[in-house]
RNA sequence: GCCACCUUAGCUCAGCGGUAGAGCAACGGUUUCGUAAACCGUAGGUCUGGGGUUCAAGUCCCCAAGGUGGCUCCA
């Protein structure tokens, strides 16, 4: 066995220190300067600017923020400080109260009184024993658990910082940086509630989330973008672009005004077009069911929760006459659940319906039923969010009834409809994943072997790579997921589709195959932009509102430079209205600066500006929201222009070419 | 659902025990103006709703609704 020493020490033997550096991976293992490691080992130095660098300095700053928080609320106790995404995040169960912003600022200051006087971060390795008297003298009972929860034989290690005498220390893994004088940019952002260990039968804790970079300058740069984020978020859009709008009277169901109306009906548009392409059958189902068809597809079994019920005054009726019966009331709340109609939550029983309807052919299949229909689900009221979490909401849904042989070539092509979808979107990047069996599940390992290999096999025939997401598949099927990064580098899981032997069963639907006998076919449940509501969300904030020309409710705003060149505008606003270029006029009192103001604020593409001299040269004076000022064009040209840009994407050009594999 | 916070004019926000405010928008008037905000005036409010404390409550307390940030959930 070789010798151990810190890899402080090995790295300076072979020149590797410097202020820089802060980390090593050894071994594939992030390993800081204070841990000791093999004298023969290979280390790469990890500096600062690292992504896994700065996931150091912030697991660190959180360290010391808990120490703070000890300081100045005596009693607290600790928890778990990882650091995460873009910052970190601490929790605390405090006795006597709750953190506020104010409560914040102090901490954030103690901290920086902490650091002001750099101390060491030192790492030692003690005993289970040594390490559960030490928290449980200390009185941290979470702590303790956590000691106890550590594998037996795996090295229990401390790290303390601060000055000599009032030292703070953790039970922590590390890594950690090599003193505080490498945290210099901390900012302290906001309090959440969250259970211990992340289960909410558990007590709650008081999160304190932070973020820190190695330098004052990245600190700001990042607290810019979270600014950025912030006026781009869909919610302020959606109200200064006049899209949607929400009232008490509907929680967390939108209400579409014209113009959010138009682009929604465009995108729905849109995906009509590419269905025309790739053979699809769109039908038209009702909103309200009895409840036997969610019994029958066990929705009611497992999503009653999440279900909209519905009664008549009849079935009241009902529901009284069968407790007179009883003889009371009891048994009411079963009646009703018995009697009261369903707001449907997703599309896939209507479909069993109208397939089970009768006798179908393999000749038919497979047979892809599209559905835009409006659905409604009760979500629990903490998680909505603006139109990104609705309770009531359309997706481009569409169920495809086909043999499992037919399933990686239906895989394949829904990939190339996808794949023309956000091209056509410009999302550049596509990152897909392959769920696979959870733990708790139904069917046979063969069946699930069977569907995983036929979606791995459709990816593969798409050429598309893929990483595996074990165990999140559904608990009937296994599916694929297309997350796709917006214009600010964040991930949202648009596009789906999934295996399901399950509803076909429970709906025992058949055809009669070739050999003259019946079959089960399978179903595949598949979307591309998934909730209308949630794209509609997630597609403002990528275009920050700038809609593109075929998508936007209004192309071009004509816009007079003064009264005396009104009767012009007029002429040139109707002459384009009867092309079809979707225009408005202003022709308010205002001066032609904040009538450009106005239109920009509103992200109108094109501004037509109309004063005397094009009023004389019959033109217009052309202003490009993204291209600037194009100077003056004739109304024909202008015309062209908006209709020819305007044209929404050509269905179909991807149609039988394999979609490109993503990185 | 849980924890915290928020809710004042159409919008953005100030006021934090002592007679409800600003800017923008709206409306009326003046101005007719050339590429991101003309000027003057008018109107607009059960301060989310309901209880309470107080001589006095947007302001303090309780309850409810809606929203926000997290947590949990997301067939």
């Amino acid at each position: 066995m070789s010798a151990r020493l810190p890899l402080r020490d090995l790295l300076r033997e072979k020149g590797l220190l410097s202020r820089e550096v802060i980390a090593a991976d050894v071994g594939g293992r992030v390993v800081d300067l204070h841990t000791p490691v093999d004298a023969d080992a290979t280390a790469t130095p990890i500096t600062v600017t690292d992504p896994r660098g700065l996931a150091i300095i912030r697991h660190s700053t959180a360290h010391v923020m808990a120490d703070a928080v000890q300081r100045l609320f005596p009693g607290t106790k600790v928890t778990i400080g990882p650091a995460i995404e873009d910052g970190f995040y601490y929790d605390f169960d405090r006795v006597d109260g709750n953190f506020t912003d104010d409560d914040l600022a102090k901490i954030e200051k103690a901290m920086r009184d902490l650091i002001k006087n750099p101390s060491p971060f030192k790492r030692e390795v003690v005993t289970r024993e040594q390490a559960l008297e030490m928290f449980e003298k200390m009185g941290e009972s979470f702590k303790v658990e956590i000691i106890r929860a550590i594998p037996e034989g795996e090295e229990i290690s401390l790290y303390s910082h601060g000055a000599e005498g009032s030292t703070w220390v953790d039970v922590c893994e590390g890594p950690h940086v090599p003193t505080t004088s490498y945290l210099k940019a901390v900012k302290l952002t906001h309090v959440a509630g969250a259970y211990w260990r992340g289960d909410e039968r558990n007590p709650m804790l008081q999160r304190i989330y932070g973020t820190a970079f190695p330098t004052k300058e990245a600190l700001e740069e990042h607290l810019r973008l979270v600014e950025e984020a912030r006026a781009r978020d869909h919610r302020k859009l959606g109200k200064e672009l006049d899209l949607f709008m929400f009232d008490a009277v509907a929680p967390a169901m939108p209400f579409f005004l014209p113009r959010g109306t138009f682009v929604y009906n465009a995108l729905v548009g849109y995906v009509r077009d590419l269905y025309r392409v790739y053979g699809y059958d769109e039908v038209i189902t009702p909103l309200a069911y009895s409840p036997e068809l969610f019994k029958k597809s066990g929705h009611l079994e497992n999503y009653a929760d999440n279900m909209y019920r519905l009664w008549t005054e009849d079935e009241w009726d009902k529901v009284d006459e069968e407790a007179d019966h009883r003889g009371g009331v009891t048994g009411a709340h079963e009646g009703l659940a018995a009697h009261s109609f369903c707001l449907k939550p997703m599309n896939c029983p209507s479909h069993c319906v109208i397939f089970g309807s009768r006798r179908r052919s393999y000749r038919e299949l497979p047979w892809r039923v599209a559905d835009f229909a409006r659905l409604h689900r009760y979500e629990r009221g903490g998680v909505v969010h603006g139109l990104a979490r609705v309770r009531s909401f359309a997706q481009d849904d569409a169920h495809i009834f086909c043999s499992i042989d037919q399933v990686p070539d239906e895989i394949s092509s829904f990939i190339s409809m996808l794949y023309e979808v956000y091209q056509s979107l410009s999302f550049v990047r596509v990152d897909v994943k392959l769920a696979t069996r959870p733990a708790q599940r139904i069917g046979t390992d063969e069946e699930w072997d069977r569907a995983e290999k036929a979606l791995a096999e459709g990816l593969e025939k798409a050429g598309l790579a893929f990483e595996y997401a074990p165990g999140e598949g559904a608990f009937y099927g296994p599916k694929v997921e297309f997350h796709v990064l917006d214009a600010l580098k964040r991930s949202w899981q648009l596009g789906t589709i999934q295996y399901d032997p399950n509803l076909p069963e429970r709906f025992d639907l058949s055809y009669i195959g070739e050999d003259g006998k019946e079959h089960r076919p399978v179903m595949l449940h598949r979307a591309v932009l998934g909730s209308l509501e949630r794209f509609f969300a997630v597609y403002l904030e990528h275009c920050g509102g700038n809609f593109p020309l075929w998508l936007s409710p209004t192309q071009a705003v004509v816009l007079s430079v003064s009264e005396k060149s009104e009767d012009y505008a007029r002429k040139v606003t109707d002459e384009l209205r009867e092309a079809g270029v979707r225009v408005e006029a202003d022709l308010s009192a205002d001066k032609l600066g904040a009538k450009i103001r106005n239109a920009r604020l509103m992200r109108q593409p094109y501004m037509l500006v109309i004063g005397a001299k094009e009023a004389e040269d019959g033109t217009v004076g052309v202003r490009s929201r993204d291209k600037g000022e194009l100077g003056a064009m004739s109304v024909a040209d202008v015309t062209k222009l908006l209709l020819e840009e305007g044209r929404s994407p050509k269905a179909g050009h991807r149609k039988g070419v394999a979609a490109p594999a993503t990185s």
